[in-house]
DNA sequence: GTATGATTGAAACAAGCGTTTGAGCACAGG
DNA sequence: CCTGTGCTCAAACGCTTGTTTCAATCATAC
């Protein structure tokens, strides 16, 4: 009757877990509403964390990819200078906007749930998660560096937290907020675009006079 | 034998929904670290949901006040004149900052749980609970149009949307990176600078140019 | 067609959940 | 002294959880 049982499986999950967060979704609530057989979880995916955790990879897999590629791009026209701060950023967050075609009434569900995997699982389980993005924070570490040659690589890493945090909150509530209140209704594209804007002018922000590293300004 | 059940089950339903999130954390993990009885949360309390609403009303009541007292005192020093951008930020993001001394191993308990109510509770507590921010957002709203007179109300809203992920973000990870790369570490004092001075930047980014800033909003 | 291995189904499993009960304790005011 | 009130306790309530079991069914290869 099914299609693909486990595809059926994998599309519920990830709305669900998106909607009401990890552990607060059942089983049964899955299986039930997918059509399927409670049992068939485990028989396809050994266990509900792993099926998490398969949800997560189908979704996090090209998405970082995908940035990847986009870095590739910019340092290539970049050439052996700087690359351009704002592309930079752009490249990190315009693949997450894009995964889905839309931003529904709930929101990308994933999204929500990656926002919030490191307070729902076990301090294992965010190990290995964390581990998917190590490449990806690496190499736009990298290129932020060299983007903010002023910044040391403290001030790097703790605008890159700022920066996720954003991007991750946004698409958390951001649907919310467009609901509420109908004036700041916009199309995620727009959200995009001043997200990106926020974000580039926040890395390229003085640093602190207090604790200078070695300059003084940023641009 | 305990000195007060009541604060001795907040202080640890606080902890412990923090470092686990609500639904994870069972009300006889709280009370056997309390070490009460489990019946008591329901007698002081009501419910488990009840105990959550205490644990952050105790905690954000107190940070909600301070952010009005120091936004009232920067447009008291404003005059009639739009407030200082940097300063209104400033308000905002360090009462939060302060409201415990310790950004301890696992982050400021409470902060962490702040930042993931949305996904964890139901509807219905979520909007008594966002009704608490209601008169904070308003005024720091206010506030900043007017320290940014070119933004549209659309683009204010979602950059405290920005901010506040930003903030939700380093409270909940923060301690999480200070851990992983030594050379991140930092005092919470610092880290609250870098985000003040990053949150000031985005707010001022320039508008999309696309979308001017009188226009109605989507397309 | 029959055999084989993969998948599904209904039912049961033990364990844990939030909540309720009612007896018991401590200690005030009369 | 007794009574009333506030609180704690062990035990039990009914229910849901993730997981397992094992027979039934399916698809495919021989």
């Amino acid at each position: 009757m099914a299609i693909d049982t486990r595809d059926r499986i994998l599309d519920v999950a990830e709305r669900m877990f998106g909607e009401r967060g990890f552990p607060a979704t059942s089983l049964r609530d899955i299986t039930t509403e997918a059509g399927v057989n409670v049992a068939s979880v485990n028989y396809h995916f050994g266990s509900k964390e792993a099926l998490l955790a398969e949800v997560l990879e189908r979704r996090l897999k090209p998405i970082n990819e995908r940035r990847l590629e986009l870095l590739d791009a910019v340092e290539a026209r970049a050439g052996d200078g700087p690359p351009e701060l704002e592309a930079v950023v752009r490249a990190f967050l315009s693949p997450p906007f894009h995964s889905q075609r839309v931003w529904g009434e709930k929101g990308p569900g994933f999204l929500r749930l990656v926002g919030r995997i490191h307070s729902e699982t076990n301090e294992e389980f965010r190990a290995t998660f964390v581990k998917q993005f190590d490449a990806v924070f690496q190499r736009f570490t990298a290129a932020l560096q060299r983007a903010l040659p002023n910044l040391d690589d403290a001030d790097v890493s703790w605008r890159m937290l700022f920066m996720v945090g954003s991007m991750a909150f946004t698409m958390s509530w951001g649907p919310t907020l467009v609901s509420r209140e109908s004036g700041a209704a916009r199309d995620p594209e727009d959200v995009l675009e001043s997200l990106v804007l926020y974000a580039a002018a926040g890395m390229a922000a003085p640093v602190p006079a207090g604790v200078p590293a070695m300059a003084a300004t940023g641009r």
